[in-house]
Parts: C-alpha cells; sequence; structure tokens
DNA sequence: CATAAATATATGCTTGAACATATATATGTT
DNA sequence: AACATATATATGTTCAAGCATATATTTATG
C-alpha cells in the first residue's frame, strides 16, 4: 500500500470524512444507509466523501445485494492505521463522535443485523 | 490543553506546515530562518504558516534576541502527540521529509550553533 | 551617543485555485 | 415500482500564494 501523509491528513480534514471514518473504525463495516442515518447528513453527500475516500485508498468497498458496504483499507500502512486509532481513542467521548455512535445503535431497521432475537 | 482532532487534522492536511512540523518533531526547536533554509521556501510564506500554527495552539513561539525559535506545545494531549510521533515515523524516510533534514544539516552559519569545535 | 543600515520576522491585501454543498438526476438491485 | 447508491452541474466558501511593507533587534558609522 501506498499512501502519502498529506493525503492522508487531507482527507481526515474534512468534519464528515472524519465522521464516517471514527464511525468505520469503531464497528469494522458499514453501509452508505447506515452512515447516512448516523451522521444525519444527506446521502449525496455522504456518497461523495466516500468516493474520495476510495479513491485514496483509505476505504474500500464492496456491494451486498442493494447496500454497498464500506471498511477502511486493511492494508492502509502501520503509521496510518495507528493514526486513525489515536484518532479515535481522543475523540470517541467527545462530539460530535459520541453521539454519532448513539444514533448508528438507534437506528431501527438496520440491514444486515436481526431485528429480534 | 484543548484541541479538536478536526483542526488538528486541517493543519497538517497542507504541505508547509506538515514538513515544518516533522522539522520540529525530529529537531525540538527551530527558528524562522532554519525552516526557511531547509524547506526553501520563502519567508513571508514560513511565517504565515507558522502563525496559523500558533493560533491553533499546536506551535509555541519563543524569542531569543534577533531570532524566534518555534517547538511543538508540549500540553498537547497524548492522542494528538502519538499522531505527529507516528508521521515521523511514517515519513522520515521519504520525500520531502527525508531532503528537508539533510538541508538543514547542511545550512551554514546557523544560529546557536558553533561554527567549529 | 545618535543615527543609519542590516538582519530577522510578521502582516495587509489581492488573486486564484481547490473543494464542499445542494439540487437534480442517473444507475443498479430486489 | 421501490429502495439504495452514485454522479453531474452549478454555486459558494475557504484558503494558500505572492508581493509589498511594517516592526523589532542588532550591528555599523559619523
Amino acid at each position: 500500500m501506498n499512501i502519502n501523509a498529506e493525503t492522508l491528513f487531507r482527507m481526515l480534514a474534512d468534519s464528515t470524512r472524519l465522521r464516517t471514518l471514527m464511525l468505520l473504525q469503531a464497528h469494522g463495516e458499514l453501509c452508505v444507509c447506515e452512515l447516512t442515518h448516523a451522521l444525519d447528513l444527506s446521502q449525496p453527500k455522504i456518497s461523495r466523501h466516500l468516493a474520495h475516500l476510495r479513491e485514496s485508498a483509505l476505504l474500500l468497498a464492496q456491494r451486498n445485494g442493494q447496500w454497498m458496504y464500506y471498511r477502511i483499507n486493511p492494508e492502509l500502512p502501520d503509521w496510518a492505521q495507528a493514526i486513525l486509532q489515536h484518532t479515535l481513542a481522543g475523540s470517541s467521548g467527545v462530539q460530535p463522535y459520541h453521539r454519532d455512535q448513539q444514533t448508528l445503535k438507534a437506528m431501527p431497521n438496520r440491514p444486515g443485523i436481526a431485528c429480534c432475537a
């Protein structure tokens, strides 16, 4: 994998992208509709930023039925993964990141998650 | 200390500022003329970016005679310091960061450094 | 000693490019 | 058709670059 620090930081410098990455860092894999709900932003806005993150090789995308699932590229170099971890550690208790986690958990009809045990 | 992740990453997302921070992370403290020489950029450009970094509380400045010395704010939260460390680890061997270090070492008449033993 | 010159650093101001946003619409899946 | 996602276009905002210039400190000179 080849990513330079400046590119990584340009991607992290936008609020929508940073919140998205923090959700993915905490959950492993999420589809566009989950992100749209958790961040409470318009679908085209999320989709555009996901495209940027994909083009920068920070994210991988995978279709499952009608849903597109995104996850952090596991081949990112160690230093980049470490940066994402430390960022999550430093902001998971802070707004808006903390609220985003709660909003995701409270989402009704999440695809791929059984509604009842 | 109070700095949020988005502000940190906006500061790191510019090439001039990132190169400056990597030099400071590696050397502890440098004056404007040393940074200007090492990065081979115009003095107003460096000075302008140093002002941004100061206003974001990432850097502290201290006058010593005619020289202004800048250093990374030691009160940055742990996660932010960790990010700077990992960034240096990931880019110290890469251009332009590696070249910057060499150019600094080759600078003649560095203030505060004895010319001969 | 007063003043001027040289060095080091900071800051207005304007222009231009990069980029985020919003709306509408297109594509793909069930 | 309904749902999920992507993209095109237009618009507005942010922000870096460059130049000129201002301030501060030290050194040189009459």
